[in-house]
DNA sequence: AATTATGTTGCTAT
DNA sequence: CATAGCAACATAAT
């Protein structure tokens, strides 16, 4: 379930392994992942780079770029014997796209096409990257565009800007100090420049803790046990003044949100 | 058994 | 057009 820092520390990791290679051969077990023989094309070309769009990854080959979306459980993993959608062999070693709950979604385009608005599902319409360089305020506000969506609810919106997820949603509005209901398009430019910042730290964060040969998600088997890293996000009391935190339903989505410290109940 | 889960898309209604 | 709500995709855990 990745977002922005999953993502950013699996483009990592995938530059690594296949950075340079040229592709010795692909597998697809599973149709659902991307079309079949779409792979074929890819067989013997060089993998020039590997870049992150919001949460998209891009495995820049020399004709095509192979694009991957993790959605809620996918990973690129060296193969260890989980089921896998997808086996790349490349550099020597064998690596495979796993994804619990297989909703993941691949494509194979020609590099062109990935500004195709109507290809490669939203990638082409994202919204400004939140970081490593915080956006300006003004930046946010103009993509905004004065909507009276929640300000939670806008966030979560790809073409707003680009690989904000639930979690780092919610924390930076704690950060923030802001209502996750408040509408977004009342937010004063100072408060917006507050939520740029914050966001920008949360992704920071999240990804300092990312660290060794797979990406860690908040509720993988074995991290059960694990202390919860986030500040707000499933936390029963607030991290910052201890009161109850609450929980609301945004777009079909938990928020998880303190009243005392994000302006009160509206 | 029902609900929930770091995501996106598409349909319907207002 | 803007917005909200919900179902769908698929699986596992509580």
């Amino acid at each position: 379930m990745p977002e922005l820092p999953e993502v950013e520390f699996a483009r990592r990791q995938v530059a690594a392994w296949f950075g340079g290679h040229r592709v010795d051969e692909i597998v697809l077990h599973d149709e659902r992942l991307l079309a079949h023989g779409a792979t074929a094309r890819l067989i013997g070309q060089r993998v020039n780079a590997v870049e992150r769009r919001g949460k998209f990854l891009l495995v820049r080959l020399e004709e095509h770029t192979l694009v991957l979306h993790f959605k809620m459980t996918g990973k690129v993993v060296p193969q260890d014997g989980r089921r896998a959608r997808m086996t790349v062999s490349i550099g020597g070693g064998l690596y495979d796209f796993v994804d619990t709950r297989r909703l993941g979604k691949a494509w194979v385009v020609e590099h062109d096409a990935l500004d195709d608005a109507t290809v490669v599902g939203v990638l082409a319409r994202l919204g400004p990257e939140p970081w490593p360089v915080p956006l300006e305020a003004g930046v946010l506000h103009a993509q905004l565009g004065g909507t009276r969506r929640a300000i939670k609810v806008a966030l979560l919106d790809q073409e707003v800007v680009a690989g904000v997820g639930n979690i780092i949603a919610a924390e930076s509005l704690w950060r923030a100090g802001l209502n996750p209901a408040s509408r977004a398009g009342d937010l004063t430019q100072a408060q917006l420049g507050t939520l740029c910042d914050a966001i920008c730290a949360v992704c920071e964060s999240v990804l300092a803790v990312e660290v060794g040969e797979e990406i860690a998600y908040l509720n993988d088997p074995g991290r059960g046990e694990a202390p919860n890293p986030f500040f707000v996000y499933q936390r029963d009391a607030c991290t910052s003044c201890g009161a109850a935190i609450e929980r609301l339903t945004q777009a079909g989505r938990t928020t998880y949100w303190c009243p005392t410290c994000q302006g009160g109940r509206r």
